[in-house]
DNA sequence: TCTGGGGTCCTAGGACCC
DNA sequence: TCTGGGGTCCTAGGACCC
């Protein structure tokens, strides 16, 4: 059996955590540089206020209905999902966070300890409730997109109170027939489209297709999919947790940026980040793309990547930086808007089993970086950087509504009147 | 006045070669 | 003059997720 628990609008319940006075008010969150709104908590979305619009299409909306609006603030939600994250890891050994509010949990071989699933996903809400005061929707399934389709009735469908099981035929039937066919994990909007047109509608009727016709139509991927809609697992536990195959780290900005040195240091910091989580993953990458762009919506869409080959697979921050030092003046086009930049890396392989380069050039001393994060992991990421990256910073994120660091910065502790 | 997220993976099709 | 096959590699853009 698996589970996946995952929180009610995550952003938009941590900004209710330690502001008691919005928790009966409709909240909604926005992405960086308050673009799109990106969560919608219970109360708002009752109201009809969509997510993944334009901030700027929906504000009157908002405004009309007094709609608590809060800039993205990631120093608290990281910290609140490692509580959250650390509350969930004591009921199981085989924990996988999936996302910011997600983690699947492998129950596989606690049959004979839990008589009743049910039961036991309300005792995880109440747990995780006690102790960090998110709302969290729990799904049981004997696959992983099973337990995903329960986790969707357990939040969205009436009569579930939080907790959905699915553990026999008609509770798979049950909560397959009363789901859209696009809010399958797997299925996005184009899918959903294609699928309607040959008469597939709910969960249910996807899952009654034969595999190999929908290999045929479609891919191996939907195929895999519908079999795990049957109860024959397909993605196993290594797929869930599978390394990543690429780490980006990209970035609109507040304002549009022109000046030179501003978007050299704004992609050495994209590179930084990515060697970080290349350390992270132990992985080291053979390939790095650099791009740069002005606003897709704006006339002279200017756009360039550039794709940088290593000598040898790296993960150290140094060599990344030079990369896009390197190649910078190719990217830079004076003039030019700057909306967003990025940085990725490709073609990662694994920093254990690693086949040297007989004649490359020496290598920095690994220890080096494991010395940097070992002080950035103490005492906060950035205490210790690479001094290319923080030259001054002329851009800043548009933030407008941004709530208190609450856990992470002291003069933000949140006070308590008595 | 203007404003439009971030991340990962896959694939069709172009470029090139023999 | 025009058309023809098969393979590899690369990249832009599509699709999906939260």
């Amino acid at each position: 059996m698996y589970a996946l628990v995952d929180a009610v609008a995550f952003y938009a319940s941590a900004e209710k955590v330690f502001d008691p006075a919005i928790r009966n008010k409709p909240v909604v969150v926005l992405t960086n540089n308050d673009g799109c709104v990106c969560a919608v908590c219970p109360i708002a979305r009752r109201l009809g206020i969509p997510k993944f619009q334009p901030f700027f299409k929906v504000k009157h909306v908002l405004e009309k209905h007094q709609v608590v609006i809060r800039s993205s603030n990631y120093e608290l939600y990281a910290d609140l999902s490692e509580r959250m994250m650390n509350t969930l890891a004591r009921f199981c050994d085989k924990q996988h966070i999936y996302s910011i509010d997600e983690a699947f949990l492998d129950f596989n071989g606690f049959a004979t300890l839990i008589s009743d699933w049910s039961n036991f996903g309300q005792f995880i809400r109440r747990t995780v409730w006690r102790e960090t005061k998110l709302p969290v929707g729990v799904g049981f399934g004997p696959t992983a997109t099973l337990a995903k389709a329960a986790n969707h009735a357990a939040k969205k469908l009436a009569g579930f109170n939080g907790v959905a099981v699915i553990s026999d035929e008609q509770s798979r039937k049950q909560v397959l027939a009363a789901m859209a066919v696009g809010d399958i994990w797997g299925v996005g909007r184009r899918l959903a489209n294609k699928l309607k047109l040959i008469n597939i509608h709910s969960g249910l009727d996807l899952a009654e297709q034969s595999p190999q016709r929908i290999k045929r139509l479609f891919s191996v991927v939907l195929a895999r999919t519908v079999k795990e809609l049957n109860g024959i697992p397909c993605l196993s536990w290594d797929d869930v947790r599978q390394d990543k195959k690429q780490l980006f780290s990209t970035r609109s900005f507040g304002q549009r940026i022109t000046d030179r040195q501003a978007l050299k240091t704004a992609l050495i910091n994209h590179a930084c980040v990515v060697a970080r989580k290349l350390r992270e993953q132990k992985s080291l990458a053979q390939r790095l793309v650099i791009f740069v762009a002005s606003s897709p919506h704006q006339q002279g869409y200017y756009k360039k990547s550039y794709s940088y080959q290593f000598s040898a697979p790296t993960a150290d921050s140094i060599t990344l930086t030079n990369a896009v030092t390197d190649i910078f003046a190719q990217l830079y086009k004076p003039g030019v808007a700057f909306y967003k930049c990025g940085v990725g890396a490709l073609e990662l392989s694994s920093q254990v089993f690693q086949q040297r380069d007989l004649f490359a050039n020496e290598h920095r001393d690994p220890k080096l970086m494991s010395c940097l994060d070992t002080i950035n992991a103490r005492y906060g990421i950035g205490t210790l950087a690479i001094a290319s990256a923080t030259q001054t910073q002329r851009w800043h994120m548009k933030r407008q509504y941004l709530s208190p660091h609450y856990t992470t910065r002291w003069h933000d502790l949140p006070k308590i009147q008595c």
